[in-house]
DNA sequence: AATGAATGAGCGTTCATTCAT
DNA sequence: AATGAATGAACGCTCATTCAT
């Protein structure tokens, strides 16, 4: 994490080093973002990073908590409370996650980052905890949703999250190819514009379906 | 590809360059990979590697078109005939493929190889190519589906494509969660024992249990 | 060009920097010299070379420009304005040159490097621009001098340009012929001296008058 | 110079070898020059080269030497006897030099071998000896033709054969100029084409009334 | 606190040459 | 005699990190 040097700084100037360093790791793989390159673009001096910085790495974990922490404060905001049907809160998840996502550049290099919690080459106790945790809301989920009599209970709660996870992650990828979209430049404006175009609602809406059938209960399915 | 020289040498020496390479590429990035950690590791001079191979993209691509080739020849040995349903195809097609990982840890390393295909920094045609036959092949299975009135055609069938592939691409996390392993480490001898004791029939069947409920034709679906 | 870090440096520094690379590609080719070899012998690290010069063919052309750069400012500085006479300006231009390239060892490899301007296998704007500068300058030269009367005009202006231009380009080994001195390690200060001891006026006022009968108008010629 | 295995083999292959060879070291200076190139392009064994020559230098010395060979051979057979005036004689020179160049590619790349001996990185008695051996040719045909009387005396010898192999040296330069011709590729067909199409007898009258008349003695001069 | 020069390990790649067969 | 695999030093260059000012 950031020294208290980093905190001390001109908000100005460390909305700078973050933006910058978003970018870099967002547009990079680990291994391929390049220090040199943020701090050249952030306009400060080499050591200054490593005053505020333990190293690369430190860096990169603090981009990903920020990531985590806003898409959480978002979530927060925005979600409604939970209702009655495990299907329409899900929808929801995936609905507010979606309008993190577009709601600006910065939080689509805030997914990204998010993003790279899975895959990371890093292994790191908070990356640990936080695909932990995502991992256990989910289940969390489902098992309530099973308590509530929503979601079928032959085949165990593991599968179930698993499939909704899988739903998740890979879902910006159907999105940007749905909009024609290379997945890995979602950030430049205009493929974001192409994909706030599409019927969002309506995508949501199958999606959701398939998903209800598939994994609700028995009498829920399909009645009319 | 490699050079007619790593043809001519003797199988033992080859096999130790591949499998030393293989382990380096499944485990880093390709940027990460390192020539010189492979022929440390392999014990071999620094400039043979490039008797054997153009450069460094062409190892990487050689070890690629090796995991396809052999998951491919994996797959048209085991897999049964196409059937009359869709989900008894999906689900041999899944079976075959845990199958083929789990076979043996070298299979595990292909696999990882063969997932490469589509993050790969590397534009290549043969790449390419491999990437669009996977995804059209699970197009194709789709729209064959529906027109055996199999599968539901109320939904876009990029969305249901989407899906299969979402399942596809996180299985071995789902095993690997399962199995109480870190994905990252299942090459690991112990790590897959640990897979191979899943009961795999069971998760099979309750997987596509689910996909044949949430993709399935109405009136095909709960029919017992 | 060099970042502005090297011209931060210790005059020094920089000066040993700048020794070290002119030695290096004076005595080498391009491709030849080694930008390890001029760190080694310049006590610098690897890297700080990068931190002054983008990259190899940088530094070199660097070399070439400070070479350029000298000996204009010396020609600026020594040579007398234009005459009247033709074979008197010509007469002039070897001097200086020679006087320049005589004046210290520094100044004889930046000869050696300024000569590479025609050799190089770097194709650039400015290597370009300079060879071309060069030449047309010789060749209005001589057109300005025919047509003053004083060459003659019964042979091509380009024939004659390249006799001029041939005599320059190998003066310095009939120099160091003369001397006695190998031509490739005029460079070194005891075969420096050597040279320096030539009567140059006598052998420039023979030389020219070699030219002066074979280029001069046919009226002109040995007329007492 | 090539071991006696290399003399033991078939024609054809020798002069393939040779062939391969010539072309690379013409078109590449001595460093750039590259064994594992020639003997792709020769379709040998790497190792057979070194059957055949002891090294790099070996071979190059080799190839240098041959084509001095020939070009004496040539000059032997086709120079017309010395006749009464030296500047006929070195305009003989200069017309079988040329004719020599041009008769054929492999004559072209002999001249350009044959020219490197000047500029060699490679220090080694055999190139010195034909350096000395060629300046003192030149030497001695500016001494008789003082002791004929046709060439001044007032300027020492040394200068005089200076100027002539100056004019020597750069003379191919000139011929590329004027025929429009990049000189670093006279030996590709087109380009020798181009050279060969221009009124080389006319250029060379010219050429040799300029040294006539700076070289000359007095009263030899513009005498109708 | 800020600077930016310095560092040196590491990279992929090339090459002439050697050596076992 | 011929082969071609093996070698390893050397190259230009990059990079995260350190350190003196």
């Amino acid at each position: 994490m950031p020294t208290e040097t980093f905190f001390n700084l001109p908000e100005e100037k460390r909305e700078k080093i973050i933006q910058t360093a978003l970018e870099e790791f967002a547009q990079h793989s680990y291994a391929q973002a390049s220090i040199s390159r943020i701090v050249r673009r952030a306009g400060i001096a080499k050591g200054s990073i490593y005053q505020y910085f333990k190293d690369k790495k430190d860096l990169y974990l603090y981009l990903i908590q920020l990531a985590g922490e806003a898409k959480l404060r978002f979530i927060a905001q925005e979600k409604p409370g939970a209702r009655q049907d495990f299907f329409d809160d899900f929808r929801d998840l995936l609905v507010v996650g979606a309008r993190f996502n577009l709601a600006s550049p910065r939080n689509q290099l805030y997914a990204q980052m998010a993003s790279k919690m899975y895959t990371s080459p890093i292994r790191d106790e908070m990356l640990t905890k936080m695909k932990e945790m995502s991992e256990a809301y989910i289940a969390d989920l489902v098992r309530a949703g099973q308590e509530k009599g929503q979601i079928r209970t032959d085949v165990p709660v593991e599968l179930l999250t698993y499939f909704l996870n899988a739903v998740m992650t890979e879902f910006h990828r159907y999105l940007a190819k749905v909009a024609g979209v290379d997945p890995d430049r979602i950030v430049e404006p205009e493929n974001l514009e192409r994909v706030q175009r599409l019927d969002l609602e309506r995508i949501f809406t199958d999606l959701v379906d398939v998903l209800e059938n598939g994994m609700g209960r028995e009498d829920a399915r399909w009645s009319p």
